[in-house]
DNA sequence: CTTCCGGATTGACCAAGGTCAAGTTGGGCC
DNA sequence: GGCCCAACTTGACCTTGGTCAATCCGGAAG
């Protein structure tokens, strides 16, 4: 439809927040439509990141905050030795770069699992704008609050004992993810490698290579490299809890 | 000094931001004096906590932040089956209660390991404050990014495959955390039990004290209950990176 | 088509650390 | 003082998952 209008394709750009099929999930979420037009005026434009392509790296100056708006990223941080930890993988609706407001420099590191386009939101722009709408800002606190609880699930994550559980609480939470996308959380594409998942998780390949093998004998899984479809997501949710426990243990302090 | 001047107090206790000698760590850091009075108006009160009391518990309304004024908290996470995944350790200065501002509940727990003292800050007073005084807006953003970088480092720390390289990096964190408060870093005293630092790091009490007692016989502690003197801090900064590795690794993609 | 190569899988082996169980210690309380 | 209990330590044992090595697979380049 309308070939050749390239004029609208630009004012559509600019009211993009307003557009986008990611409204619910990424910044605007509860801001009106007035104050988004604002927030419009701040997004600059969208880059086109090749896979394997950083956003951006350790000591980078601080510029802007980005969303992701199609693809995946993966963040890290990398010690001196070259040892690397990878902090979370980035889908369609996320923020990154907060890491960066405490010094003016970031200290992780940010790059494409896969072609993906991102929105800048340059930091200085934003601030204006939230200056202006509260909501904005309040809003903007909630999207950090989430990034740390996003954090916390990592570390429960990571803390548990036995690495079947660690990756059946990683599939379960990608499938949540996938889903809230309006895409179907039953059908995974992993954009990430197994080194990247045996790293996020604190464990090795290989231990990450077994786990896949033995959930789809278990058939819980169908595994085909990069895609893994969920035949029994009753069956995943129980391996995120040991195997099976018995009765919830009370909650609360004695 | 001024002895039986209780009104002196009070007015002290108003001001008490200017005053306190956390001012540096704070929420106050870079905040012109004119603006702290006015941050002073939305913090309320003192509490004193003692151990093991609960400053807020998952589920609980979000009302406040809290910092630290003196003693030491832990805060986590509790499933519906009762595990628990300690998620910090949380010294005078720091800021706690960041995990409600997405929901408006709090999604953690947190609970005094001492006795303690709390500031609190009212959000909706804080927000009204913040919204007069944006240089403390950006600082609020600053202290919240902290949080951030602090959970990587804890990400970091539960990462690495030798659980020695793990309980070194959490003592020598705690030690540069110490000493922050201008306290001896060297001299700890662990308001903590060793299932809390087990389970902070992942693993089991049993594993954690083998670990303090190798350290012990390495000469690089003494360990006597809760207190921890750092006898050899270069050894221990050894222990943080395996074995002491060889050459750094190249840094950056090839 | 074949070659090449990085990512992934699988197997054999082994040790770090988890589990279970038996002390030890020290602080609080009667 | 002595008892008690929780926190901690230590030892013996064994499982899980890390290490090393061989192999497989599929996509890209020629």
């Amino acid at each position: 439809m309308d070939p050749g209008t390239n004029v609208l394709d630009l004012s559509q750009l600019r009211r993009s927040c307003s557009s986008c099929a990611l409204n619910e999930l990424c910044l605007p979420a509860g801001i009106c439509s007035d104050d988004l037009e604002r927030l419009d005026t701040a997004v600059r434009d969208k880059r086109t990141l090749d896979r394997g392509s950083v956003l951006y790296r350790d000591g980078d100056p601080f510029e802007a905050l980005y969303v992701v708006r199609s693809g995946s990223l993966k963040t890290f941080v990398q010690d001196d030795y070259g040892d690397v930890q990878i902090l979370g993988f980035h889908l369609p609706g996320e923020i990154l770069g907060f890491d960066a407001l405490a010094s003016n420099r970031h200290v992780s590191q940010a790059e494409a699992l896969e072609r993906s386009s991102i929105c800048e939101l340059p930091y200085a722009q934003l601030q204006q704008v939230t200056s202006e709408v509260p909501a904005l800002h309040r809003q903007l606190m909630r999207v950090i609050s989430r990034e740390v609880i996003e954090e916390h699930r990592h570390l429960v994550m990571m803390g548990r004992q036995q690495a079947q559980e660690q990756l059946a609480i990683f599939l379960k939470s990608l499938a949540d993810r996938y889903q809230r996308l309006q895409r179907d959380g039953t059908a995974l594409t992993l954009s990430m490698s197994r080194y990247d998942i045996a790293n996020y998780l604190g464990l090795v390949v290989e231990t990450v290579s077994r786990l896949f093998s033995r959930m789809e004998e278990m058939g819980v899984l169908e595994v085909n490299r990069k895609s893994v479809r969920i035949c029994r997501p009753d069956l995943l949710a129980d391996l995120c809890r040991s195997n099976g426990v018995a009765a919830p243990k009370q909650r609360g302090a004695g």
